[in-house]
DNA sequence: TGTGCGTTGAAATC
DNA sequence: GATTTCAACGCACA
């Protein structure tokens, strides 16, 4: 690791730790070395640390009848990123005199065979606050506290903890920006940093029976006939992370006046080729080790741009969606989502498919539906453009259904963050005015008649076509 | 209960 | 086609 900056303590004090022991390291998301509090703890006087990584054939393993290539949970593209990322994390551990153990099957079982065979007396994993992992991580911690095993679960994927911020507004999330910014206020260790760097890991213990595989393949894992070309250009992996984040941290002036377009919509184009989001998505880059260095260049520069436009307030809206999205149950539907307004949407599966295989007719749509089937990447703002245009305008197809093409193709797609954004988007909730159904005014009217929205977006789909030749096809069409 | 406001949007106007 | 105007809904807070 090559971390010259300092880095931020997490906000949990540890227990009084126990010594000559052995640790089970759980990796899920946090994939990385740096500003990993569970790593460090787990580490912290034990003579042996497993490192874990369980491969769920659910989320992993070939799924003929999707809609595209991938598992009936995720798409090819996040699959090879995260495998990437593994592979990565794997390296920099061996680096380090440890590896990482994968396994595969149901999470939960095999971490209780873990902790059932191996003598391990501290599990750390990092917290979570996604509902597959709240269940997940309920089997497990119940069975390390039946089994006498310390579980050591820090907040350390946002920058606050989600569940702070909800008690200090009364029980209830925020539902506004600016009010989670008051309430949130700075992170309790950005005035304290504290220099991290591991040096060395203890080795890993006798695993015993179990039989213990490198990282697999995509051909390993079932998927075959797919060449690099025809896939995303986006690596996955701790090391990626942080070469990209140093690329963009080196332009001082671009971070200090990063802004959200107010007439030059194309100074957009650069944050589109740092692509960090999918490194913050897997945690390959700490948030919080993200906000560090971009408050270091803060305090070098004569003036700086303010949330909710600069990069800073990127990573609180990242904080926004995680916390309102752990304090509202049923965020990911409309029915019981007591933030979600409640919308008759029309069902046509047609519709839907046609916006998903870019056959819309709207080149514009099109080709950023072909970006995000070919790369699993695409602009904040195109995603913007597509997931109005699927459900504000003409089509005026559900929501979720549009959430969960994006969930499967994009290599950053975030529980808490692509809901939030469908919702916002959908009009459906945090973002109300011009509603159709309520809005006699807009109600059945043409989408965008003025083309405003549309031309909002042209700079960005332009410096698309300089990014990609099959734009060239698509732009032709216009 | 009223008032202010939002990483707004569409119609009116230049 | 580009710019300006103003209508709009529900949260936040008094």
């Amino acid at each position: 690791m090559r971390i010259s900056h300092c880095l931020p303590k997490t906000s949990f004090s540890s227990p009084i730790m126990s010594s000559g022991s052995a640790s089970l390291m759980w990796f899920r998301k946090g994939l990385r070395i740096h500003d990993n509090p569970a790593l460090e703890y787990a580490s912290k006087g034990a003579k042996f640390v497993y490192p874990v990584f369980v491969v769920d054939p659910h989320y992993m393993e070939p799924d003929p009848t999707a809609f595209s290539p991938g598992s009936s949970r995720a798409g090819l593209n996040r699959i090879r990123f995260l495998l990437e990322s593994l592979v990565d994390l794997d390296l920099s551990l061996k680096k380090l005199g440890s590896r990482l153990l994968v396994f595969k099957g149901e999470p939960s079982e095999i971490l209780i065979r873990c902790l059932q065979e191996w003598d391990v007396n501290k599990l750390c994993f990092e917290y979570d606050t996604d509902p597959y992992y709240q269940a997940l991580d309920m089997k497990v911690k119940d069975y390390a506290s039946t089994a006498g095993i310390e579980v050591f679960s820090p907040v350390s994927h946002t920058l606050f903890n989600p569940a702070d911020i909800i008690q200090k507004n009364g029980g209830k999330p925020p539902l506004t920006y600016q009010s989670f910014l008051k309430l949130a206020g700075q992170p309790s260790w950005a005035s304290s940093p504290l220099p991290v760097s591991l040096s060395s890991l203890p080795p890993v213990g006798d695993v015993g029976n179990f039989e213990i595989s490198e990282v697999p393949t995509v051909e390993e894992l079932g998927y075959k006939g797919y060449g690099q070309e025809e896939l995303s250009p986006f690596r996955g992996g701790e090391s990626e992370a942080l070469k990209k984040l140093r690329e963009s941290i080196n332009d001082k002036e671009w971070v200090a006046n990063f802004e959200k377009p107010k007439g030059d919509p194309s100074a957009y184009l650069t944050p589109a080729t740092t692509v960090l989001s999918p490194y913050l998505k897997f945690g390959c880059l700490s948030s919080r080790y993200f906000y560090q260095c971009l408050t270091d260049v803060y305090n070098n520069v004569k003036k700086h741009t303010a949330p909710p436009v600069s990069l800073v307030g990127q990573l609180l809206w990242r904080d926004f969606f995680y916390t309102v999205a752990f304090g509202t149950p049923n965020f990911d539907r409309m029915k019981g989502n007591r933030i979600c307004k409640q919308i008759p949407w029309s069902n046509d599966d047609e519709l839907l498919a046609a916006w998903r295989e870019a056959r819309t007719g709207y080149p514009w749509i099109d080709a950023i539906m072909v970006q995000l089937r070919k790369w699993g990447w695409m602009h904040h703002l195109a995603r913007h453009c597509v997931a109005c245009f699927l459900t504000r305008g003409d089509m005026f197809v559900h929501w979720e259904k549009g959430r969960d093409v994006f969930d499967r193709l994009l290599i950053d797609s975030d529980w808490a963050i692509n809901n939030g954004n469908w919702l916002w988007l959908s009009c459906s909730s945090f973002f109300y005015q011009y509603n159709r159904i309520y809005s006699p005014v807009s109600f059945g009217k043409k989408y965008d008649p003025n083309g405003n929205y549309i031309r909002h977006f042209l700079p960005v789909l332009k410096g698309m076509l300089k990014l990609h030749p099959l734009y060239v096809f698509f732009f032709g069409l216009v």
